[in-house]
DNA sequence: CGTTAGCACTCTCGCACTGAGAGTGCTAAT
DNA sequence: ATTAGCACTCTCAGTGCGAGAGTGCTAACG
């Protein structure tokens, strides 16, 4: 009946009323979207349940309290609110908050000044590629004031570039995997007997040329009747290629902890949750299959989210890479209550920063790979 | 006059009263040693001030409350603990806890099936360098039951050997690094104009034949006469290896945040002190200069911590690495009421095992590496 | 007929108060 | 030297209470 997750407005600037469709067979009027509106607004900034009274104290409006009282009622028995004790002020649900999202918030552009300080600290590090991450988790953290996370970019697929055998010991050797995709790996070797560096580089040179440009499964593919030292160095190979590929391995870095375990509703065992969460990599595991990517910011809020343990939390998603070959993820985590506007407006803009940063890198230059050495 | 920190006990099994000359010049009878180290063991137990008479019934004792109360009396005066509240018993100072750890306290060995099952995690995930360190936090925020620190291994000085350039766009390229100790950079360039791939593959080979096993001061020494791109790429190369071997580049993986974040005295703002701590380079830098490296386990509990965000905490801290050559950190940041035995004992072994690992991939191949391309 | 003022009622929250429990120092007896 | 006893202090949990805020209902109003 009711959309349980749609794209957040990605109009700058006013909310959009355009495809209300989705929420039309809900009778709500006019007076009832504002009032809505001011009391999720006012709940995100509070945290305090917000009571008729009260609205009309701090804001000006054409009605009475008395009149809020009756609208904030039909609100309740509509799904969009909730009261916690029969006296204290109302909350908004989950459908409060979905509604608000879709139909009534603003995420604006982020103001041109912090567009600026951004792309300047990025600027910075630019020439670091592993500072990437790490920098968008603190500026996505510190600017939609709430946790961030953020994975690096990752090929749809890794393919082989370069590989180098260094020995380190008669019978241990480190091979490194650089990917066309620029991500390098390093893998231990041990041998079940003494391997010279010269023999080692010889099979290394091999393998590039006759590897170059290959999946993992392709390079499997090639074991074919190889053996001993050259078997067992394409069979490591292929496996740290397709380990590449697995969602499992990705990494993600997080930031603003802070932000978000001073909030009152952290204050006891709702913090080891979030701990949890961002702990292993099963957040993203369930997350990346709800994600049609390159869609935009994505919003999702409490029961929305695939799992259990993020009944309570707020999530705003989105993609950022180029086409579909190298993508990444970056997002925003918080309680329910959660300024959605900014998180949105955050999202959105450094995930448009990011994809020109790997756009840069990776852009159009997918296939060009065999010309030279 | 007293020590302000001093190595923990390395001998595992019984405390050691050898060396107590350093604290000889107080006045410490055994009884009040025995009280000193219950007190310590039950505060950090419970986590509530302990009092005379709850000592009396938990343990039996050859003596009575009254008698604790004179002793106890005795240690406030001497330093050795301090009373929050005229009454509510009474909970150790920071040199009560450094007796404690210096004197008292047991280390013993980890439990060998801990270290059955901590090696086997470590020999699931040998292959891959870049996850000992992840494993290496996890396991021993676990085992230590509190936050863990650990840093990836790093030379001494960085030195080259190998690198490459990858052309992305006309204007831009790749520059991948690889040290003699197999740390990989990969550094973005841009190009004033355009470069083709087969002029940076020979600028690269060029290079390398140059640089190999230069450190970074060397790099830059050879930048002599060369112009255009090839002097812009080895100042590159210059500041990359000199950036490796500064301190503030070091990143610190941490884990079991939730081991403490759960913890009363962590409730509201200490927690944020301790996330800021976690969070910038500054925790590494204020405390290298301490360790005197190599020397097994530190201990700094409260005031001896050398920065005054870190008054509130027990670090516990060691060195890991092949003599001085290469060289991470591991350790243990928690309230200074922790229990520093099973600290000690966790991180006295970690740093065994992850200096084993080190010394199978680095030891004895310092010298070694000008023999082979 | 929608809107609003008024009213009685409910619930939370902060505050003061209280008694139990625990700890302390002191002293006199052992 | 050790200890039992005692008077005193302080914390903490529980209780009661009043203020404040919110609610639903109803009657009056434009």
């Amino acid at each position: 009946m009711l959309p349980r997750r749609r794209r957040a407005s990605s109009a700058p600037g006013e909310a959009e009323w355009i495809d209300g469709g989705a929420f039309s067979d809900v009778a709500i009027t006019d007076r009832q979207r504002g009032i809505l509106k001011l009391i999720v607004q006012e709940y995100v900034q509070s945290g305090r349940p917000v009571g008729s009274k009260a609205l009309t104290e701090k804001y000006v409006l054409g009605y009475s309290a008395a009149t809020i009282r009756g609208e904030m009622a039909e609100l309740e028995t509509n799904g969009f609110l909730q009261s916690l004790h029969t006296s204290g002020g109302r909350v908004p649900t989950d459908l409060g908050y979905r509604y608000f999202v879709h139909l009534l918030m603003e995420a604006p552009e982020l103001p041109s000044g912090d567009q600026i300080m951004i792309r300047h600290q990025f600027r910075q590090v630019e020439a670091q590629l592993e500072q990437w991450v790490e920098l968008a988790a603190i500026v996505l953290a510190e600017t939609a004031k709430s946790v961030s996370v953020v994975t690096a970019p990752r090929p749809a697929i890794a393919r082989l570039r370069h590989l180098e055998i260094i020995s380190l010991q008669p019978r241990l050797a480190l091979l490194i995997l650089v990917t066309q995709d620029s991500m390098v790996r390093q893998v231990m070797l041990r041998w079940p007997e003494d391997a010279a560096q010269g023999s080692l580089s010889r099979l290394a040179d091999d393998l590039v040329d006759e590897l170059r440009g290959l999946t993992g499964n392709e390079v499997q593919g090639r074991i074919g009747s190889a053996t001993g030292a050259r078997r067992f160095v394409i069979e490591r190979i292929a496996s740290t290629l397709t380990g590449l590929d697995a969602v499992e391995q990705v990494e993600i870095r997080h930031s603003g902890l802070e932000n978000v375990l001073t909030q009152p509703e952290f204050a006891g065992a709702e913090s080891q949750a979030l701990l949890e969460i961002l702990r292993g990599g099963g957040f993203l595991s369930a997350m990346l299959p709800q994600l049609e990517s390159g869609s935009g910011v994505q919003v999702f809020i409490g029961d929305e989210n695939p799992t259990s343990e993020l009944r309570r939390f707020g999530v705003v998603l989105a993609t950022y890479g180029v086409g579909g070959e190298v993508s990444g993820l970056l997002g925003v985590l918080g309680p329910t209550r959660m300024a959605y506007g900014r998180s949105i407006s955050s999202v959105r803009y450094m995930a448009h920063l990011m994809s020109g940063l790997v756009s840069d890198l990776y852009g159009g230059r997918i296939d060009d790979q065999r010309s030279e050495t």
